[in-house]
DNA sequence: TTGGATGCAAACGCTTTGCATAATT
DNA sequence: AATTATGCAAAGCGTTTGCATCCAA
């Protein structure tokens, strides 16, 4: 089963499955499960192709390494970081373009939204 | 001058002078110029020294290394990265708070907006 | 048979760390 | 004298790349 050919559909499934922010080693991981012997190269190259084509977003906040997760729609979302568990995670998706923060001859392509403090587990 | 005990100070004086986003090697080459023989290791140290103690802030955005900046007050910023020329920048200060992303529990510290798109001079 | 996909290991670049030295108190 | 700061070089770690192999068309 786990034929050479098929691992990008097992990391493609594996993101579709998570549709979590996730670090390429944790999809190694998670994809290696239906294709042992997945090797993390093929993860990062995968993960780039997707990325230039815009079906996966890439993730970079402070305090925690890059994370990727599958784009639904041409929306964006807005994503917490936790000082505390020092874990990230994607609070909601937002339909809100930020036409309010436009400048004069730039054109925005797109907007990350990236909040840190702590989360509920962490604060009770 | 370039006493080996004031390097720091030739570092956050870089900072300031700047007071833009740079990254550590081009902070390194700005304070060269006052502290010869500065090393690239003192000025991690200190700028980890400066997140932590919430005097300078780490901007992490995706296809660009990461920036660092002095924090002027409790304010957050809001960066623009250009996808052409491949340039961060430091676009607005923003004394909005968010508390309409606010979620029941979570604690707020600090905020993040950074825009992707293509800049002035690589619309035109 | 030709081109793309893959695993492995080496290479790479940024960041951190160990250590000896030097400055500060 | 003890503590802290520094430069250098080595180590770390995540990511990329070269290359031989494997698979698909």
């Amino acid at each position: 089963m786990p034929s050479k050919t098929k691992q990008r559909s097992s990391i493609l499934a594996a993101l579709k499955n998570i549709d979590q922010p996730v670090t390429p080693s944790e999809l190694l991981n998670y994809a290696s499960i239906n294709s042992p012997g997945l090797g993390i190269a093929t993860v990062y190259r995968y993960l780039k192709r997707l990325v230039a084509s815009s079906q996966v977003r890439k993730i970079e906040a402070v305090g925690v390494p890059p994370h990727y997760e599958i784009i639904h729609k041409k929306d964006h979302r807005h994503f917490f970081v936790c000082y505390v568990c020092e874990k990230l995670s994607a609070i909601k998706r937002c339909y809100n373009d930020f036409k309010d923060l436009l400048i004069d001859g730039y054109k925005i392509k797109s907007c990350e939204v990236i909040i840190y403090g702590e989360c509920r587990e962490c604060s009770t």
